[in-house]
DNA sequence: GGAAACGCATACGGTAGCGTATGGAAAACA
DNA sequence: TGTTTTCCATACGCTACCGTATGCGTTTCC
C-alpha cells in the first residue's frame, strides 16, 4: 500500500537479492524520492510539489518518476505516510513517561516544537497543515498526529499529578500555542523568544 | 497605486460622474473583483485565485479582468491591502482603550479571533499566512497586521495596569494561543471550545 | 445622430504540468 | 552469450493557466 513500481509486482528493495554483490546503488531508490519530495513540500508547499520538478530534483526524468509511482497521488500518500509515522515516532520519543521528569519533558516538547530550531520541521508541519485544508487525505493524517501528539501530553500532565479534564485542557492549550507561535517566527520575536517559552512553561505547564 | 483600468486613466469610479442618471450597475464594479477574489481565496487558498475562475465567478470572462488590473499581480496586491485595512480597522475598533474594560476587552477579542465563529475570516487569514511564506509582498502584510494587533492587545494590558514588558509578551503569548487554536479547528474541540477560552482568558489574560 | 470611449467576448500564442507510449542501455539471469 | 528484467530518456497528447490582440455592442459626449 506504499510506493510500488507500477509495472513490475517486484520490489526494488529486492535489487541486490540474491548476488548481494555491492551495495554502491547511490541513485534513487524509493525513499529518496519520498524524501527529496519532502524537501520540495517544505520549501514550496504543496502547490510546489510537481513531479517533473521533483524528477529534475533527483537528478532524472519523470520517466523515472513514473516508473516508481503509480501518479502523483501515489507520491503524496507516500508523504503523508512517512510523515504520520515520523511525527508518532517522534512525540512517542520525547514523552515516553518517566516518572518525576514530566515537567521536564514538557518543556523539552515546547523546545522541540518550538519554530527556532527545527525551522525545516515546522516548514514541512505548516505545509501539511495547508495542505490538509484543501485535501481530506492530508487532513486525516494532520488529525491523526494531532490527536496523537494531544494524548502524549496529557498524559504527561496526568501522570504530574493532574485530572484528567484539566491534562486534556492543558495539553490543548500548550499544543496551540506552540504551534500558534509558529505561524509567525519573524526575526523580531527571536530576540524575546527563550523569554516565551518560558513564559508558556509558566502559564500552562506549571501551575 | 490601485486597481485602475489599464488602458485609460479615467477611474471608473466615474462611471456615473455627470450624468447621474439610475444607479443599477449591478456588475462587477472594480471591489467586487477584490471581494470574490477575497473568497476564492478563502475557499482555495492562493493557489486556487485564478483569473479565468475568479471572472468565471464574476459571471464574465477575463476579457473583462485584464480591462480592470494590469495582470494577476495586480490584483494580487489589491487583494492584499484590501485585507491588511480591513484587519486593521477590525482590531482597532476592538481594542480602542476604554479604561476599566480592558478584560472585558480581551475576553471579546479572543471570541471575534477564535476561529468558532468568524470562520470564514480565519480561513482568509490562513489562507493569507500560507501565501506570504512563499512571496515577500504578502509577508509583509502579514507583518504589518501582527505587528499591529500585538501593538494594540499590549496597549490593552498596559492600560489595565501592567508593566510593558510584561504586557508584551502576553499579548504575543494570547495571539499565539487563539490563532494556534485556528489551526485544528476539527469538529472534536467544538465541544470543548468555549471551555478552552476560558481557560485562556484565566492563563492568560488574568493573572 | 455621429464619434469617441467603455466594458466585455472571442481567439490566439505560449508555458507548465500530468500521464502515456515507446525505445534503449545496462544489469541480471540462464 | 543470449534473453529477460531494470531503470530511465524522449516524445507525445492533453488540460489549465497567463497575457495579448482584436472586434463588437452599448453608453456617453458633442
Amino acid at each position: 500500500m506504499e510506493n510500488k513500481p507500477v509495472k513490475s509486482p517486484v520490489k526494488s528493495t529486492r535489487i541486490r537479492a540474491r548476488g548481494e554483490s555491492a551495495p554502491v546503488r547511490t541513485q534513487p531508490d524509493p525513499e529518496r524520492w519520498v524524501e527529496i519530495a519532502i524537501d520540495l513540500l517544505a520549501s514550496d508547499g504543496i502547490a510546489g510539489l510537481r513531479v517533473e520538478v521533483l524528477a529534475k530534483r533527483c537528478g532524472v526524468t519523470k520517466g523515472s518518476f513514473y516508473w516508481h509511482f503509480k501518479d502523483r497521488q501515489a507520491l503524496l500518500a507516500a508523504v503523508l505516510e512517512r510523515w504520520k509515522e515520523g511525527r508518532i515516532r517522534d512525540i512517542e520519543k520525547t514523552t515516553a513517561v518517566m516518572p518525576g521528569k514530566e515537567r521536564e519533558q514538557l518543556h523539552f516538547a515546547i523546545e522541540v516544537y518550538g519554530a527556532s530550531r527545527n525551522r525545516k520541521g515546522m516548514a514541512i508541519e505548516l505545509a501539511v497543515r495547508d495542505w490538509a485544508r484543501h485535501d481530506a487525505q492530508a487532513a486525516a493524517v494532520v488529525e491523526a498526529v494531532d490527536l496523537y501528539r494531544l494524548d502524549c501530553t496529557r498524559k504527561l500532565f496526568v501522570s504530574s499529578g493532574m485530572s484528567d479534564a484539566e491534562a486534556k485542557s492543558r495539553s490543548l492549550l500548550l499544543y496551540a500555542c506552540v504551534f500558534g507561535l509558529s505561524l509567525m517566527h519573524y526575526t523580531h520575536f527571536d530576540d524575546n523568544l527563550s523569554d516565551l517559552k518560558q513564559r508558556i512553561d509558566e502559564r500552562i505547564v506549571s501551575n
